[in-house]
DNA sequence: AAAAAAT
């Protein structure tokens, strides 16, 4: 199975090439067709399958094969990231053609933006509130929208988008191709689904399950020793890049703090940062300039960055679903992968929930040489404790009883093995 | 309760 075989206008196969594709992934292979017959889609799919290029391809595709002015693609998306990475996968596909896409998100200049717009881009990545701006200021017409995309529509909902979401569609002409793009279908999702799409074709690639490259394993740790464990855990471990998900913005701006006084090549990311902050953070993060990341659930979804060798949960996501999606960072394109999650004894009701879906217990880990009964500073709300030195004390037994993984765990974890960032 | 997103 080749790319070849969708017939793609040469310049796009051009794009192809130049981008090292080969074999298309399964939900490219499944959806390219359809989508090029002008079939709407309701895709149930994580990011990082190939989705983006599932969609931008074929958009591309029918964009050239009748070439109009105007802007005739729309894509929306949750998060300014993901516009971005979108936009940017646009640009490189579409590096042989002519065709123009414009990311259109807040916090940044919205002029830039709006010449795009005006100079004719045919494709328009964007968030609902800045594309909704633009279009009462008149800088944005969707009445020429041929394609509409509506990526991550499961958390677009979550963010509570969905008002804004049914009044884009609204200006959007009825006669449009609408493809529906949705991790996981919440009935609200579906009620959107009936009134967007026109006899959709329903697609669904892989399940909820993580990568099976990915190893997991649980860190029971007290709450005020996890940045402590953190560093010690990342000093020891053979690692790529890491990405490290906090609780709270706070949090994920202190643990980073933390750890770039300790000489750690780390950045944050989080939604009260500075777009241009933002946008260093990832991009160091993609090229490696910051080995670590830190980051709220922001980067959970669809940030696709490749070489993260590590996923760690400082802290327990809220769901299952949260679960998935911030440990589907690793693993990716067939690679290995570890997510290391740190759980504290209030944590730890949803270990038994991610275990039931991943159908296996995860093997809980203590991390040789580590103090776990080093006291809570004082004012930290745990002054009990005393000066015993057993590691497991004050832990429940079942918590900590440790249980060999189904299959041998892949992680490249030595106790002695002295990390490539030392000190 | 927290996170993201228009200003």
């Amino acid at each position: 199975m080749s790319f070849t075989k969708f017939n793609f206008h040469p310049r796009i196969q051009g794009g192809i090439q130049a981008m090292g594709y080969t074999t298309p992934t399964p939900i490219q292979q499944k959806s390219i067709p359809v989508i090029l017959q002008g079939r709407d889609v309701m895709g149930l799919a994580q990011t990082g399958t190939g989705k983006t290029a599932a969609f931008v391809l074929p958009i591309m595709q029918h964009l050239i094969d009748s070439p109009r002015r105007g802007t005739r693609a729309l894509i929306v998306a949750p998060t300014r990231e993901l516009a971005e990475q979108i936009h940017e996968s646009i640009e490189e596909l579409g590096r042989k053609t002519t065709l123009r896409s414009v990311a259109v998100y807040g916090g940044v200049n919205k002029n830039p933006q709006i010449s795009k717009l005006r100079e004719g881009a045919e494709i328009v990545v964007a968030c609902p509130g800045r594309l909704l701006d633009l279009m009462d200021q008149g800088a944005a017409d969707l009445s020429g929208i041929e394609i509409l995309v509506l990526d991550e529509a499961d958390r677009m909902f979550d963010m509570g988008f969905l008002p804004d979401i049914r009044k884009i569609t609204k200006r959007t002409p009825e006669k449009r191709q609408t493809l529906l793009f949705s991790a996981t279908m919440p009935s609200d999702i579906r009620l959107l689904a009936r009134e967007v799409l026109r006899d959709p074709v329903i697609l669904r690639v892989g399940d909820d399950a993580p990568a099976s490259t990915v190893s997991h394993a649980l860190y029971p740790v007290e709450q005020h020793l996890k940045t402590a464990l953190l560093m010690k855990l990342l000093r020891e471990t053979q690692t790529e890049s890491v990405l490290i998900f906090t609780r709270t913005k706070h949090r994920t701006t202190r643990v980073a703090m933390q750890m770039k006084t300790a000489g750690f090549p780390v950045a944050s990311l989080q939604g009260d940062l500075s777009q241009s902050r933002r946008q260093d953070a990832l991009s160091g993060f993609r090229n490696g300039r910051y080995q670590i990341l830190v980051a709220t659930d922001i980067a959970a979804r669809g940030i696709d960055v490749t070489r993260i060798s590590h996923v760690i949960n400082y802290d327990m996501p809220d769901t299952v679903d949260a679960y998935t999606h911030r440990i589907g960072r690793t693993g990716r394109a067939e690679q290995e992968g570890d997510a290391f999650s740190f759980v504290t004894p209030e944590e730890r009701d949803l270990v038994g929930n991610i275990e039931h879906v991943l159908g296996e217990r995860i093997e809980r880990r203590t991390l040789e040489g580590f103090d776990y009964a080093l006291p809570a500073p004082a004012g930290s709300g745990g002054g009990r404790r005393s000066s015993v030195s057993h590691t497991r004390r004050e832990l429940p037994a079942e918590f900590l009883s440790a249980v060999p993984a189904k299959k041998p765990s892949s992680h490249h974890f030595s106790p002695r093995a002295s990390g490539r960032r030392g000190r």
